[in-house]
DNA sequence: CGCATTGTATGAGTTAATGCATACACACAC
DNA sequence: GTGTGTGTATGCATTAACTCATACAATGCG
């Protein structure tokens, strides 16, 4: 039994915007992966555990939990849980422009002391804002 | 015939990521709004012109314009054309510093060429670990 | 009027997403 | 071994997303 439910279970939500749950879950757990919120090796919530927090299909969450694993960001391992991968970042791309641009975005916003995920996460809400 | 094909028109990309082909548009257009790239009054671009540009169906385009009209971010005319509803700006968010930064980064995207919520995946993506 | 442009609409068909229920397989602790 | 927790898997049903094709309706121009 846990003794501390994961709180980054409570933080997880859900827009009603059309984008698929699973897609809303997975990229969730990435920012929170890249952010170190979910640090190397750790153990996630395991996947009732969110199905039960955000009262959706255990399959909607195995399908966001299982593109994580393909992309190398979590292991999941039968009858103990799922991890965070604790290769070492293996993502080194900074030719293209837009990378560039991102690479930018993300020193001001650490410089101004915020999580580069969450402005990425403004920045998808405020172009949906109409 | 147009003289200028929309400048607009070229920026226009689709990720293969989950999310709907009418969400991606709609998020686009919206930021172009939002942030003035797309003036108010002026004409969108035709639904057959994004249909052609990003070779997707007629009625898919069709269903990102309706929800914009939907949010009165934009007007339908039967027979004219679309055009950027010239309603007082409906989207006054700006208080919060990170939205700032956010739109701040929305807004040099666009000029870039690039789709705000290109560079919001691309932050999620390089602060990735892994 | 005739015609091109543009939004509107419909129907058939395919694929994906989601939910619900029911299991099975493996790990670990007792 | 037994039991519980966890990931894995299947089948069925429903709804949404998407494509393709074909049209209709309104606007505006010559």
């Amino acid at each position: 039994m846990h003794t501390h439910t994961h709180d980054f279970l409570t933080q997880l939500t859900l827009r009603d915007d059309g984008v698929p749950i699973y897609v809303q879950i997975r990229e969730q757990f990435l920012a929170a992966i890249a952010t170190g919120a979910l640090a190397r090796g750790s153990q996630l919530p395991t996947m009732r555990e969110v199905a039960v927090a955000l009262k959706v299909d255990l399959n909607t969450v195995r399908h966001a939990y299982e593109e994580m694993e393909r992309r190398g960001a979590i292991d999941l391992v039968r009858g103990r849980g799922s991890f965070v991968a604790n290769h070492p970042s293996p993502a080194p791309i900074d030719a293209d422009p837009l990378d560039r641009m991102a690479l930018a975005a993300i020193a001001r916003s650490l410089e101004a002391g915020f999580a580069p995920a969450e402005l990425a996460h403004r920045i998808l809400r405020l172009c949906k804002g109409v």
